[in-house]
DNA sequence: ACCCTATGCTTGGTCAGACCAACAGTCAAT
DNA sequence: ATTGACTGTTGGTCTGACCAAGCATAGGGT
């Protein structure tokens, strides 16, 4: 490693973003908060508001400060889910990874999601698996309807790895699925028979639940994962 | 859903983003090429150089163009790999995860990896395991040397995962390592009785493999798990 | 002929200052 | 109390300028 410190400074631009990243990781701004605008930032640091705009479109791309365009206000600290999903799209796009290996992915990361969540059944995962049980109730009721279909999907799969009560996982399966879906374009759209295939993924979300809520875990990371590569195989 | 459309258009740097990203991502850009310079996108792109900037900032983040400070040149588009470890990193700084939930996360790929790898074990994955032997051979010979060991480390898991085929679990694992790395800075600094403890280490690293080239799936799945939530009980 | 330097062009980084549209808050007129 | 004009603030955008660092080439010295 170089001993010297920081022969060639960093960008300003960078140096600004450094310093309110540690403002909002540090706590000084919490998530949602509205952070101080543009111009009293350049005089804070001692830079021009370009400096400071550049910045902020980082820590924008980033997640850490949400886009200005509707708080007429400032801008605000949030989540940086959305970033999770970017940079798995990204890396489809620039084929540094197939769409068959995010699918993987999400099999391992659901699959075993669900290993723990069969074992937290009677506990802290209750409630998310009678959040699930509600959805696939739901899901009888649109299987006309492939847009409403698709809502639930979203919201059964994420309370499911919810019930592992792991944060992540839950935030990689969204990711992964979103990055698919943008790039995959409506698997259902194009089915003939929608009732009848909805239907038969209805059947395969109360198996898996079932496995889940009855303490089966290894049977509801192999129904999973079939149902997940089922789902993309179709196309 | 909103009917209307689009009644207030996106800010002129993100609109400039977004055609840059699609340039990048149609592939009329490919990674390493050098893109035009900022005064040329503007003029193309009829806006101001700092509205080009600021998108250019945006890609940054995302890992889809590089940083210019190295290339005297221009920018050039690469790898968004460092995008996904921020995002994690950030994840974790802005408590939306728990470092526990990464580890467990890592656990999930890493496993199923090996699961996918043992099956692969005289095919396409011969070769990535002929390295990772390659690399416990070298841990032999640094259990003196921390840092040595930490750099083997990377490249044995890395090695590992990437002979599962599955480019986004390797990208995954290594994200959630190095962001936890960040947050954790060296549980191996503190250990006293360095060579033994990372002589345990290198056995485990050996069981690991040995599981994996005799294709004891789930037994590899095991075994890796343990080992990574060992070394981060230890804290 | 060869090497080395000087010079100039290009590029990214930074700044100052300006303008606009949209919104929040104020306050007077109804 | 409701309404409507006014005003200040904020983000978005542009212009035009300057600097330091790298690259190319011409030009000088050997």
């Amino acid at each position: 490693m170089n001993v010297f410190e920081q022969v060639a400074p960093s960008p300003l631009y960078q140096q600004v973003a450094e310093r309110i990243r540690e403002a909002i990781v540090d706590g000084r701004f919490g998530p949602g908060d509205a952070l101080p605008g543009e111009r009293d930032l350049a005089e804070a640091f001692g830079v021009s508001r370009a400096s400071v705009r550049e910045a902020l479109r980082q820590l924008e791309a980033q997640g850490l400060v949400a886009g200005g365009r509707t708080a007429q206000g400032r801008t605000v600290a949030l989540t940086n889910a959305a970033a999770l999903t970017q940079a798995f799209s990204d890396s489809i796009a620039l084929q540094q990874v197939a769409l068959a290996d995010l699918v993987e992915l999400r099999c391992a990361v659901e699959g075993q999601a669900l290993r723990l969540a069969a074992g937290l059944r009677t506990g802290p995962a209750a409630a998310s698996l009678a959040e699930a049980g509600e959805v696939v109730a739901q899901m009888y009721r649109c299987h006309h309807d492939a847009e409403a279909y698709d809502r639930a999907d979203v919201a059964f799969h994420a309370a499911l790895v919810a019930a592992s009560g792991n944060q992540a996982m839950v935030a990689v399966m969204q990711s992964c699925r979103d990055a698919q879906a943008r790039h995959l374009a409506d698997a259902l759209a194009e089915v003939e028979d929608l009732p009848l295939t909805l239907g038969q993924l209805t059947a395969e979300h109360e198996a898996i639940l079932a496995a889940v809520t009855e303490g089966r875990a290894e049977n509801a990371a192999t129904l999973v994962a079939a149902h997940i590569r089922g789902f993309y195989a179709r196309r």
